[in-house]
DNA sequence: TTTTAATCAGATAATTTAATCTGTTTTACG
DNA sequence: CGTAAAACAGATTAAATTATCTGATTAAAA
């Protein structure tokens, strides 16, 4: 094992970067989002479903219904989504599960970890998700 | 959730560490490890066995038995645990989850995860164990 | 107004990871 | 030699994560 996002959380990346390289306002049910991205489709109705909880995206119930961003791509980063669905944990506690690891009581790479997982958040939390929209294109077909 | 090494590898690498800044020969039996680093006896137990199937550590069997290094913590490094515990996978899988994500057909954080993967990769593979001896000591009481 | 296609809600199943249990074998030591 | 303390082996349980199922509600469109 060993991966840094959850399946799910890998999932949600993934739909909402989809969804964020299509045209505003465009609306994606969840199934075909499970079939572009080979995700299961209850699994991934579930995340939609979440995420329009903690209000990331807006949903459409009913006929033409689905899935659409809350705000525009310019205004969202990854960590958000991130944060949303993992938590941001993982960003200050031990990476090798040492108890009370802090600057003044460290574990042995406490700091050399620190300063990748710093370099992690940098990464997820600078760019927002209007400057992904080419790389997403050119990975996923949207037709 | 999310983390970057699972339970099984962190315990590992605990107790790893733990024996690389002891005397050199010293035997820990892992009940005494258990105690030390406050991990499930019956686990560790395991998690040692099959560090000692696969040569990191040796065992001796009966009273007074126990664990130890099977070389010099100046010829082993983090990675070797981790690559025996949790393999090398999630140095090379896609953080996205996406198939297929290459280098030429990259996923949209293909290129800046990848570079702090490979640091993530050379912290570990970088330094011995020996070099942690002095920063495992002010972590963990030996005694 | 009926049909259809969607979200939504809650339960359940399957899989993986973490942890525990039971008993056997080994070996130092009295 | 017998006992105690350890690794070892294999089965089982528990918990968390991943995935599926069943049905209710909603809303567009025929």
């Amino acid at each position: 094992m060993t991966v840094f996002f959850s399946k799910k959380c890998e999932y949600a990346l993934q739909a909402i970067l989809l969804m964020a390289a299509s045209e505003h306002d465009c609306i994606y049910p969840a199934e075909e989002i499970s079939k572009k991205l080979n995700i299961p489709k209850e699994f991934i109705s579930k995340i939609l479903q979440s995420l329009t909880e903690s209000g990331m995206i807006e949903s459409k119930k009913g006929k033409a219904g689905g899935f659409k961003l809350a705000k525009h791509p310019s205004k969202i980063k990854l960590i958000d989504i991130v944060e949303a669905v993992d938590g941001l944990e993982s960003f200050s506690s031990c990476v090798l599960g040492f108890p009370n690891c802090s600057d003044k009581n460290p574990c042995p790479v406490h700091d050399d970890w620190g300063e990748l997982r710093a370099r992690a958040y940098d990464m997820l939390n600078s760019e927002t998700l209007d400057k992904f929209r080419e790389k997403t294109l050119n990975k996923i077909k949207l037709k």
